[in-house]
DNA sequence: ACGTAGAATGGACACGTTTGCGGAACGTCT
DNA sequence: AGACGTTCCGCAAACGTGTCCATTCTACGT
């Protein structure tokens, strides 16, 4: 069965098809009776506009497409779920697409997004792929990355103001009275590491701490490195008696490493962690940790996508603060033992 | 800048744009030698098909719906993940939609899916608005629910096995020795809550013991509600040495309130869950649960709707097993206090 | 050389909408 | 009464694609 068009509802009305689009669309063309009746009408029959047709003429789809490395990532979820909120206000509908950071379906991301004509793109993946850079940005339409590792050839982004909250953390641990700080980082050159890195080396240096590379290990963002991390920490001969992490990943993982080794979370050592996921209400001992907008920068990177599609000027690169989240995986460092 | 069409190309191979249309379909109709020059220039002119031109005249969208609650609930997120996963095998794209259980967004979505003419939907949030239902099958396109609450009014949906894992679940804690074992469920009146509760019952009565009311308690599916439910289970005269909870977000909270009490999990009490959720892994003690295979789910979602676009004919009510993951929240009963 | 079957291609319309332009109806002013 | 300005509406073109039908071209058989 046909979906009901403006044609069916002007020969209804008696009127013509234009006449229909007109009333619908609330022009001040037409007399108000006849905008009435013919709503009516067109509400009777269940009419409902063509998005296709009408995107074909005006050359707007009131769409956005948001690509992720995947949605299964609850840092990304939430983001999305920003995006899609603040899509959804505007009356744009999101096209959602998985790349799974692999190149055969970053193409497929890319040939969907241009076939459908979206209006503007959001980038919430951290890595994107080299190849696919110049596709992405071959199809004339605004983009904007949010908490991207390689902002490079890309205009227009959103992140979290990692050295200040960096900073901010670390001194949390330096104002409990640590002197051994440690840095659990990550190992794939991220930006946001080596800002987040940044953070830390400002506060050991306002602090008067000197930076000791020994306490610097490196994970992979996942408890399974931040695990093995804390493992070489803990067998140094002096070990820290507090670690910053590069994320909640890895703070998990350092927490099990601690708990292995017989020590205590935070009576023998201070752990800080940065991203607050939803686990880290629920670690034991519940995390401090750096608390990031999420849902907020979603918002935000799809307003700056919608002035950009309207043609307006946006911020080229927002950064938003983080918020450090006291919870009790920090304490004043042990006392020395009594000798 | 124009987007170049099938007409700019044609103008470009001196043929008409019936014939760069059938090039780029490969149609059997033109001689090959044709089509390669045509697809060639089509390349080169860096020609992308419109979906909207297409769609308009084949009345296919190549495009599904999915609504959710809200995608930043990781069970959601990872249904999604796996129902975008195979529409996009299909060369299918998705639009997403958060209703929020707003009447609201709901209404937002509705209209949002019939102007886009999707040609079919995945609705993967546990409560469907009452209004919003009728409204949904309106709009003469198949659609699949996954995990749905009260799948009522619709014919095609997947859902976890809860009685069977359930089940099992109990069985577990019953074969580990404990004989007084607490259900703490959801007081939403939830399908899924009825169909565990059922699956409780059963392998108590297998094991020959008594089913007791005192032991069964409601949270609200969050970790608030299984916090307060447990504190109840707690308070009890005889308390459990065991407790099978409804999702594993109650069983966080559960597990908040037995370590308050000052007692240790599994030694003074066991705790199972159910979803698996990432955070179970990450527990402390780590949380023995049923795992939900929600990729597949959300892949056996899409696939299903898929078969319904095409008119095939597809499972009405598709069952799919969860499995029982032993970590380390489960252990015998305590011995009794020696007197 | 000519008719013809079959292959290859073009013409035209349709899909559903928006919008510039022109025209009819109506009222007002001189 | 005629000129003119408003108000309201219809006509037609356009957006980009698919596809039925008609037409041209090619090659073949006689």
């Amino acid at each position: 069965m046909r979906n009901v068009s403006i044609k069916d509802i002007a020969a209804a009305a008696g009127v013509s098809h234009s006449t229909v689009s007109r009333a619908l669309r609330n022009s001040p063309l037409l007399k108000p009776e006849t905008i009435a009746r013919i709503q009516k009408i067109a509400q009777e029959k269940g009419y409902t506009a063509s998005a296709a047709a009408r995107s074909l003429v005006t050359r707007r789809t009131q769409t956005i497409g948001v690509v992720v490395t995947t949605i299964a990532d609850p840092f990304v979820a939430e983001v999305v779920s920003g995006i899609e909120e603040a899509a959804n206000e505007h009356r744009y509908s999101v096209f959602l697409a998985n790349s799974n950071a692999e190149p055969e379906r970053e193409m497929n991301v890319v040939r969907s997004f241009a076939e459908h004509r979206v209006d503007g793109i959001v980038v919430t993946s951290s890595r994107v792929g080299a190849l696919y850079t110049p596709m992405l940005s071959s199809m004339q339409v605004p983009i904007v990355l949010v908490n991207n590792q390689h902002p490079g050839e890309f205009v227009h982004s959103v992140m979290i103001a990692n050295f200040e909250a960096s900073r901010q953390a670390t001194g949390l641990l330096v104002e409990l009275g640590h002197r051994r700080i440690a840095y659990l980082g990550d190992r794939f050159g991220y930006q946001s590491d080596s800002e987040r890195f940044a953070g830390y080396r400002e506060a050991l240096d306002c602090a008067g701490l000197a930076f000791v590379p020994e306490l610097v290990s490196h994970g992979d963002g996942r408890p399974e490195g931040g695990y093995e991390a804390m493992k070489k920490l803990l067998a140094l001969p002096d070990p820290p008696t507090a670690v910053f992490c590069y994320n909640d990943m890895s703070a998990l993982g350092a927490l099990k490493a601690i708990r292995e080794a017989g020590l205590r979370v935070p009576r023998d050592i201070s752990i800080v962690g940065f991203d607050d996921l939803f686990v880290a209400e629920y670690a034991e001992p519940p995390l401090t940790t750096v608390r990031q907008p999420r849902r907020q920068m979603g918002r935000l990177a799809a307003e700056i996508l919608l002035k950009l599609i309207q043609g307006e000027q946006a911020d080229e690169v927002l950064r938003v603060p983080g918020e450090l989240v006291l919870r009790q995986s920090t304490a004043p460092p042990p006392c020395p033992e009594p000798r």
